[in-house]
DNA sequence: TGCATAGGTTCATTATTTGAACCAACACTT
DNA sequence: AAGTGTTGGTTCAAATAATGAACCTATGCA
């Protein structure tokens, strides 16, 4: 593993619940030595992408990543798209939407938005990385995105998550084709217990694949009327999204969503 | 230098101007081997930070910032904060307004807003970083963040970006005792010629100066009635923001602004 | 006083990074 | 169709930077 991937690795132990990590912390979180941990937070702090509280000593997110997703978001707009379609998606379907992109093989969520159905609700960590294997989004990823993609996933070792986490490279396999056909991943309880989800791909301008949106639900809810709602309106905001920030939808998925 | 800063430094590149580079052109704009720049972005596209255009092969800033940011916002707000009283403060001057956080002994701009005033008015480009010596936002800094930033950029050597830049130790010191007695940096043309700034500090909940906010204006409009109205204007956002994100401003710096 | 925990540093050993040279693909000239 | 320039990417011995056990310091607490 190379040194920067150590430590860029680091970040990705903050999160909702541990927005500040001390020194220790990340000697147990990662596995490196403590010489080498403090080396990496300090290379990453002159840089800005950590910063240290000056009484606590913890480490927290530091404002480059704020300065870089200002300037990606100026240029290369996708949160200012995805937000408010979002919105209307949790105001049409009254639960928990988030949109993730893919980097490498893995998903990271960019923008959610938790449902508005009182009582129960799935709620998301922004922070945490989706793995393809284990996801609708992933399922929905791997379906419209490069061949090499599923292969390389497939070759990697697929972490169960749950009890039903698909695990089985056959049954996995399946699953792709089965998403492939029906225009949207829908996975049960694969990632997490008592959720179940549905997710669209989204498109760039060379029609490839770069992510999802999906929309997760209490498996106490789950019926087939919401499922239809639920994929009419992923379809309609994956059109919405794609198109908003320049991308196209390729016409085998116009015409998979649309014989729906 | 660090690996790990050699290839961060690479992030630095991208700009509005240049959202996507190529593999010589980071080459051109590093000074690094091709062998060594192709190796550092590989590492970044893997983690996220950069990704690749299938067809053009340039790169781009990738949605790991996207995802970082958002958590940093979700946990500690600040982009949120700032840009409402950012909008305040162009509607009330009608001139370009930015915030700044330091990271390390640079300026990192995450939020900004350009003036109203038709004609003329001043262009920032947010992925540009502002050096603490050259600015009206690095005097405001220095004057109330710890001793030892100063002495550090009294260390480094003080870049000439415009013929007024001050590169003087004993002027600069000069500079910043004058920014520490009025409450605000003030700077003529240092950055960038045909513009003069304003700028205040802003704390944390530890009463210790971690950026700034500044009012830049073309020099053509430069007028005491309009320093004055900037002057006010910026105490009441420093308060608003620096409150808003539960800071503290330290009350020997309400003693000088309410003093003016 | 003694013990535990935390952040941080040192320096010889070890492993990764480096870069000149190389290959391949493409575009434009002659 | 051969020549030239440009770009993206790869290889492997040599050079350099990363590593980690041991050490230091400060704080909290029985």
């Amino acid at each position: 593993m190379g040194t920067i991937t150590k430590a860029l690795g680091l970040l990705n132990h903050f999160s909702l619940n541990q927005p500040e990590i001390g020194l220790i912390q990340f000697v147990k979180l990662s596995g490196f030595d403590k010489a080498t941990s403090h080396r990496l937070l300090s290379e990453l702090a002159k840089n800005g992408f950590v910063e240290q509280d000056l009484l606590t000593r913890k480490y927290r997110l530091g404002p480059s990543v704020l300065r870089l997703a200002n300037v990606r978001e100026i240029t290369f707009p996708a949160r200012s798209v995805i937000n408010p379609i979002l919105e209307d998606l949790v105001a049409a379907t009254g639960e928990t939407a988030h949109a993730s992109l893919l980097q490498s093989d893995i998903l990271a969520t960019i923008a959610h938005k938790e449902g508005t159905t009182h009582g129960t609700r799935v709620h998301i960590d922004p922070a945490e990385l989706i793995p393809l294997h284990a996801t609708a989004s992933g399922w929905a990823v791997m379906a419209y995105a490069h061949e090499a993609l599923t292969k390389q996933v497939l070759a990697s070792n697929l972490k169960s998550w749950t009890n039903s986490t698909i695990v089985d490279r056959a049954r996995l396999v399946n699953k792709i084709e089965d998403t492939r056909a029906s225009g949207f991943g829908r996975s049960d309880q694969g990632f997490e217990n008592g959720v179940y989800g549905i997710a669209a791909p989204l498109f760039d301008k060379n029609q490839t694949c770069i992510g999802a949106i999906a929309i997760a639900t209490p498996t106490s809810r789950q019926s087939d009327r919401l499922d239809a709602l639920i994929k009419e309106e992923l379809a309609k905001a994956s059109r919405r999204i794609t198109h908003g920030w320049g991308g196209i939808i390729p016409t085998k998925m116009e015409d998979i969503w649309n014989r729906g």
